[in-house]
DNA sequence: TCAGCTACCACGTTTGAACCGC
DNA sequence: AGCGGTTCAAACGTGGTAGCTG
C-alpha cells in the first residue's frame, strides 16, 4: 500500500492537483479525461507513486495525461440532489453518515478552518459500490467554493455580504489508501475524516486552504488507475452531495452548530452537560430555549 | 468600535510502544 | 520465538476564551 505523505513528504497529506480555476467557470468540461493535464505532478513523482502498481510499464518519459478533475463551481449554485460525473459506468457513491450531515445542513454546517489545520466534522464517508474488484483507484477529495459571495452571520442567519475573496490554490487530498483495489474499497466505508482545512495561504502541510466566511462544497472523486501508464487514465468519477455544504469560519457563529459539534463528536466530550463547561451549557440551554419561546 | 483571527488552555480520544502471559 | 491481549503515556483533536489586529 502506497501512503501518500510518505511518496511526497514535503507536501503533507494533500496535493495539488492542478492550477487554480480564475474566475467563475460554471459548468463541468464535457469530457473528463482528457483535456487538462497537472503540472504539479510531474513525471518522477508519478513514477514513484505508481512504482508498486501491477502490470504499470514504466514508460512515463512524457507528463501523462492526469485525470481531469471539473473545475470549480463558480458562481454556479449547489445542486439539490447527489450530483455525479463520471465515465465510471455502474459506479456508484453513497453518503454513509448522511442522517448527521442533513442534521447539521438544516441549522446550517459551519467548519472551523485554523492556520494549523482542523479537521471537518462531520467528515465525509461514503461507500461505494460498482467498482472491478481487481482494478486499482485513487480516492481523492477537494472542497471547491458554491458561490461567489462572502457570507456574515447577522445573529440568525447566514446572509452574503459582499463579493469572494479571489480563488486559493487548488488541493486535494488523496485517500491514504490510495491506490487500492475496487475490492478494497468495497469492503467497508471510505472515510475522509483526517482531512484538514486551512486559512493559511502559504501552508506547507498540504492542507485544503479555504477563505474564511465563505460557502463550500466538498467533492469526491475516484479515478481508475488501472490504466495510467497508457495515454489515458482507465476513467474517472465525481461526486458531491447537497447536505455537505458549510461555510468555512474562524470561530463558531450559530450556537446551535457548536451544541450539535459538541453532541455529536467524540473530541469534544469534555464540553458536554457533564464536562467541565456544565454550567456554561445550562446557561446556553437556557438563553437558546428563551430565543426560541420555548418558555 | 467591532468583526474576525490567533494563541493558549483543559479535557477527552486515539494511537502505538512496551509489557505480559500463553 | 511468535502471537494476542492489556496497559499507559504521548500525541492529537476539541470548543472556549482573552487578547490582538485591521
Amino acid at each position: 500500500m502506497y501512503h501518500p505523505r510518505e511518496l511526497y513528504p514535503s507536501l503533507g497529506a494533500g496535493y495539488r492537483l492542478g492550477p487554480a480555476q480564475p474566475g467563475a467557470d460554471s459548468s463541468f468540461p464535457p469530457g473528463l479525461s482528457e483535456g487538462y493535464r497537472y503540472p504539479d505532478l510531474d513525471t518522477p513523482k508519478l513514477d514513484c507513486f505508481l512504482s508498486g502498481m501491477e502490470a504499470a510499464p514504466r514508460t512515463l518519459a512524457a507528463h501523462p495525461p492526469l485525470p481531469l478533475l471539473p473545475p470549480a463551481m463558480g458562481t454556479e449554485p449547489a445542486p439539490s440532489a447527489p450530483e455525479a460525473l463520471h465515465s465510471l459506468p455502474g459506479v456508484s457513491l453513497s453518503l454513509e453518515n448522511r442522517e448527521l450531515w442533513k442534521e447539521f445542513s438544516s441549522v446550517g454546517t459551519e467548519m472551523i478552518i485554523t492556520k494549523a489545520g482542523r479537521r471537518m466534522f462531520p467528515a465525509c464517508r461514503v461507500s461505494v459500490t460498482g467498482l472491478d474488484p481487481e482494478a486499482r483507484y485513487l480516492f481523492l477529495l477537494d472542497v471547491v467554493p458554491v458561490d461567489g459571495a462572502r457570507y456574515r452571520w447577522q445573529g440568525r442567519r447566514w446572509e452574503p455580504s459582499g463579493k469572494a475573496e479571489p480563488r486559493l490554490p487548488d488541493r486535494v487530498y488523496i485517500h491514504p489508501d490510495s491506490p487500492a483495489t475496487g475490492a478494497h474499497w468495497m469492503r467497508q466505508p471510505v472515510s475522509f475524516h483526517r482531512v484538514k482545512l486551512t486559512n493559511s495561504t502559504l501552508d506547507p502541510h498540504g492542507h485544503l486552504i479555504l477563505h474564511s466566511m465563505h460557502k463550500y462544497q466538498p467533492r469526491i472523486h475516484l479515478v481508475r488507475a488501472a490504466q495510467l501508464c497508457s495515454q489515458h487514465w482507465g476513467g474517472m468519477a465525481s461526486f458531491r452531495f447537497p447536505e455537505t455544504t458549510f461555510i468555512s469560519v474562524t470561530a463558531y457563529q450559530n450556537p446551535r452548530i457548536t451544541q450539535l459539534k459538541i453532541a455529536a463528536n467524540p473530541f469534544a466530550k469534555g464540553f458536554r452537560e457533564n464536562g467541565r463547561n456544565c454550567k456554561r451549557w445550562e446557561l446556553f440551554i437556557h438563553s437558546f430555549m428563551r430565543s426560541t419561546n420555548v418558555y
